[in-house]
DNA sequence: TTATTATCCTATAGATTTAGTAGATTGATA
DNA sequence: TATCAATCTACTAAATCTATAGGATAATAA
């Protein structure tokens, strides 16, 4: 399952792509037009800032926008960063690889021969697909 | 992340799939082989057989084994079987549809669209592989 | 300088899911 | 009958997810 931080990650980021300027966003207009929860909408769009996909101001006038252009901003970044790794198994990972405890050998795992052609096939969707691809 | 459940089910029903001949395994063979917990195992198993993967008998000689051929036996089904749907959010889903209450329409959602795409991708791995494929 | 606005940050709590355990029961075999 | 191995029910511990609360900080405007 997707998470909920992921898919409203995805919808806010979605929502300040589609905007005609790149002026700020507050989170109160965000949260109430993609019927996300405030509170928890804050703490997303922080993560997302802090691992540099939108830029904030504070005050009057203040709110979130994106510091690239949608074209530029890569799937398998953004799902990196509010969904985790892109494979199912560490075993498979490539940016967070961890050997499994319980398993002798990985080139004897049907888990892992199995997984592997998974994260390949979801790296090929976020790998070609960015930002402005989701815009509709 | 994939659970240990569907793990679990994959290394057994792989297990099963390379005995030579088609004669009950007892499910602490299994566990002690594949350093499996004897009693998660337990679950498992029972709930393979119960959507029809395996066939049990009990006392003496006992165990679980195979019904079909490995060839015959989808990576699709046992999928939704041991880690449930196989897309991440239920509006993309084909055996278990439904709609979100937060999104007022799908044609119009990022999220959808993007979900869409990779249950595609996952979709065409699994279709494409059987038990059998899975032995190495 | 003061008030207002909006992000920033820490801590916490409730619900759900996951992973595993315990122990009694059922049925097959020798 | 004794033994073996699956079946079934119930329970628990831990982790994760989905928030919520409330104050701190920084920018702007009057």
């Amino acid at each position: 399952m997707l998470s909920k931080k992921t898919k409203y990650g995805l919808k806010a980021l979605t929502y300040l792509a589609s905007q005609k300027e790149n002026t700020p966003v507050q989170i109160a207009e965000i949260s109430e037009k993609e019927n996300i929860s405030q509170k928890f909408l804050e703490s997303i769009l922080l993560s997302l800032r802090k691992s540099g996909f939108l830029g904030s101001k504070k005050g009057k006038g203040g709110g979130y926008y994106l510091i690239k252009y949608p074209k530029e901003i890569l799937m398998t970044d953004v799902m990196r960063i509010l969904e985790g790794p892109i494979a199912m198994v560490p075993c498979v990972s490539l940016n967070f690889y961890e050997k499994c405890d319980d398993c002798p050998d990985e080139a004897t795992c049907s888990v892992n021969k199995l997984m592997l052609m998974v994260r390949d096939a979801n790296l090929d969707v976020y790998r070609n697909n960015t930002l402005a691809d989701l815009i509709i």
